[in-house]
DNA sequence: CGTGTGACCGGCG
DNA sequence: ACGCCGGCCACAC
């Protein structure tokens, strides 16, 4: 749950349909050891390109509890431009090395290949939640 | 209500 | 390959 400062957002065509929480969703999906872009999951959601919205919402994900593997979100490059962000600059690489990422001078190596794209994910069926992941 | 800023992206020189 | 610019969406002044 979103604490209420984030919950006062405007009217928009991202509130209605809780543009946050659907961030969020989509990052907590991508799985252990493998990495997407910001624009890949705008693009999945529909925004076309605000993927610079979907760094703002992730900007506010270190509040969540528990939190996201916000660490397997890096800009288009596989740089880790969020590393600043996170509690010390270290840990986000830290948790992707964690993962088996290999990170070399703030890029992930091998970026294409373990690039996720949420696209690729059969749409939530709902059915076959046992064989997920 | 205009401006500036941002964990961005794509195109162009 | 690098850097610049415009576009995108939401927020803080």
């Amino acid at each position: 749950m979103l604490p209420p400062s984030l919950r006062k957002n405007k009217p928009s065509k991202f509130d209605k349909e809780n543009f946050f929480e659907r961030v969020f969703a989509v990052v907590k999906k991508i799985p252990r050891g493998r990495v997407t872009n910001y624009g890949a999951i705008a693009n999945y959601l529909g925004t076309g390109l605000s993927a610079r919205t979907v760094g703002w919402a992730m900007n506010s994900s270190h509040i969540l509890v528990p939190p996201i593997p916000a660490q397997r979100v890096v800009n288009r490059n596989g740089l880790l431009t969020g590393k600043n962000h996170f509690a010390t600059p270290s840990l986000m690489e830290e948790l992707l090395q964690a993962e088996g990422v290999e990170v070399v001078d703030d890029k992930i190596t091998h970026f294409k290949k373990l690039f996720w794209n949420p696209a690729d994910e059969p749409l939530i069926k709902k059915k076959r939640s046992k064989k997920n992941n």
